[in-house]
DNA sequence: TAGATTGTTAATCGATTAACAATC
DNA sequence: TAGATTGTTAATCGATTAACAATC
């Protein structure tokens, strides 16, 4: 049984993975595997899978594996996306709307909860049923609905005041829509997707390794 | 002079954050930078910076520090966004609408050519000028079209499909949107939104490092 | 029990950081 | 020239992989 080591940003990264990947695997009733066969269908190594594992605890058995059922219920804890989360999202531009009709969040637990934006058009129209609402009141829905993660989507200049905002009402978290380094005290997730296009076309031009 | 080493992912990924940071100084009328200055403002080690910029040559000047024009110069065309890229989206949904209006990518020279959907009511329409046409007829487009960049938006059963007949029809690279782990013969770019949701919630449930 | 497979320690590999001679 | 700062080699740190004893 391994205690709870320091777990590396890349641990984090990977653990999504297994659990979308073992969640395909439940879907077809399979109800054990071993971190060798895991590791094969995943591309990863046997040696990583068991590591990666054991930062947490000893999930599996010798002479058996892991059981699947299981082990998901332990990455559904340790991601903590076994309990709800709620959202607010600043821009109600394209993103924010996007992410708005993303079904798959809300399967998640991930609740949006309000939109805000800046343009009068928008304010009090509504995106898949949830309010647009006006960037001014921002913080104190935030504060009002204990709202726990903060979207950024929004222009680039307001970014990190938009930011600095929410993290004052007391959100958790922030997730970073907008090509920015941001500034938090508060973890943040990144998706630059202009950083993610450019690297693709560095690969693509350099494709000899 | 430093020669041409070979590039790891994490240089790669750093490259575009160069990029953006550097543009930002340039806008404010900046020549030159010390790697040391660059290092402080990017929240990196300059010794870090100087060995990134030496995997592809030496870009600097003892005494006097980076050009950022220069600079920049020599970044784009190692990202290889000094020249136009065009692209197609397979799936009109909201992922594939919201990144066919996000003008930022055609400022860069990605330029999104034409959407895919095997919905008849989606085909046929427009988005944001750009024609939705038929699924069936992707790979023939791309053929015709040459096209470099195939980004995967569709439902997640269709996925792998897609992404191999665009290989077939020769894109050198392919965008992916959708939570699956693709296999492709091309260098592959993946967004998973739900995988950078969960080590969101993981980070704030785990924050005390 | 014998076989399988984990948990965990040790070895390797690669990336980051430090140091400093080269040079503008 | 003296000062600044790079390019580059060496040292450190951390992550991945290998090995194997523990154990189901």
């Amino acid at each position: 049984m391994g205690a709870s080591k320091r777990v590396s940003e890349a641990v984090i990264k990977r653990l999504p993975r297994y659990y979308r990947h073992l969640s395909i695997l439940e879907g077809q009733g399979i109800e054990r595997i071993s971190s060798e066969k895991l590791a094969l269908q995943m591309r990863l190594n046997a040696s990583q899978v068991r590591q990666d594992f054991n930062c947490f605890g000893g999930f599996g058995q010798q002479g058996y594996g892991y059981n699947i059922s299981s082990l998901l219920a332990e990455i559904r804890a340790i991601l903590a996306i076994d309990r709800p989360h709620s959202l607010v999202i600043a821009g109600a531009g394209n993103i924010g709307r996007a992410l708005t009709c993303f079904a798959g969040f809300e399967e998640m637990g991930f609740r949006i909860e309000a939109l805000f934006d800046v343009d009068p058009a928008a304010v009090g129209t509504e995106v898949n049923g949830k309010p647009v609402l006006d960037m001014a009141e921002m913080e104190e829905y935030i504060r009002a609905h204990n709202i726990e993660i903060g979207v950024v989507a929004a222009r680039r200049k307001a970014v990190q005041g938009i930011a600095d905002g929410m993290v004052r009402a007391g959100v958790r978290g922030i997730w970073n829509f907008v090509p920015v380094d941001l500034v938090a005290d508060v973890p943040t997730e990144n998706v630059h997707l202009s950083d993610s296009i450019c690297a693709l076309s560095y690969k693509i031009a350099h494709e000899e390794d």
